[in-house]
DNA sequence: CAGTAGAATAATAATCTTTCGCATTTGGCG
DNA sequence: CGCCAAATGCGAAAGATTATTATTCTACTG
């Protein structure tokens, strides 16, 4: 139940908080900018404010709830986390996003942190290339 | 020489062009802002527009003279590129930055790449966390 | 179940970074 | 040296996000 994710993370339930939510986790789109997220209130006939979205969101980022991507393009996206973090690959042709997790990545970064004497608090991996149907669709090389 | 960098670049010699290069490369910052190369030009007496910096900077991106980089903060960062494509690894505590190269890693992300089909064009891991003089500063765990 | 304090929201203004438009200047070449 | 396209300067504009402030709502309390 969604009120409860907001309660253990010390949120109030607010009726914004809950609508946000759950076009996060109904959305076909799994990356969703805050105007997207907006857009997407105003068709389900809800009157909620863009400046409202972002504070949630940045609340729900905060709480752990969402993690937040700067992709390139401008705007921040966000997406529901789902326990394991992971890397993305986007297509620099279509915007298409792909998800994965690698091991031996995750491991080799936490010796480089060791080697420099960082300790890790975070970190992202963005792969940037053309996906396999824009390949298709443009055989210039 | 720096106008031949220039030349080579397929871009005018102008006396805006040459500034901003020889900021950024005499500069004690390896990554710096559009805005901190306007206020050192400043400094430096030059009377140049920060929309130039903005746009000789791009076109010096575009040129493969430098790379930009949108570290957190809101504000990309650019640095002069040194043939080898390097990873970097930031300090959120002090905003030290450091860069690396792994081979390994860079392997890795190609077979990911195959995996799902796509074509790499580019990439970036940053890797955030706390330096070791920041660490050493707060014994707070 | 109504009353209340404090948190959350709406609406709008403000801010910050980056880009654009256009008049003016400059670099490269004949 | 003089011309023309390219480059600049300046100010305005655009796009994304945050701040302000008055109003509304949530979670408790009695």
């Amino acid at each position: 139940m969604k009120s409860q994710n907001l309660k253990d993370a010390g949120l109030k339930v607010t009726l914004p908080r809950l609508k946000i939510l759950e076009i996060l986790d109904k959305s076909p789109q799994r990356h969703m900018s805050a105007e997207d997220v907006y857009k997407a209130l105003l068709d389900a006939g809800e009157d909620i404010g863009l400046a409202t979205v972002y504070r949630v969101l940045t609340q729900f980022e905060a709480a752990g709830l969402v993690d937040r991507h700067k992709f390139e393009g401008g705007q921040a996206v966000f997406e529901l986390s789902e326990g394991e973090h992971h890397d993305h690959l986007l297509c620099v042709k279509c915007g298409r996003v792909d998800e994965f997790v690698d091991e031996m990545i995750e491991e080799r970064q936490h010796s480089i942190a060791d080697r420099f004497g960082y300790k890790i608090t975070d970190h992202c991996l963005y792969i940037y290339g053309v996906c396999p149907d824009c390949r298709k669709g443009e055989q210039d090389r």
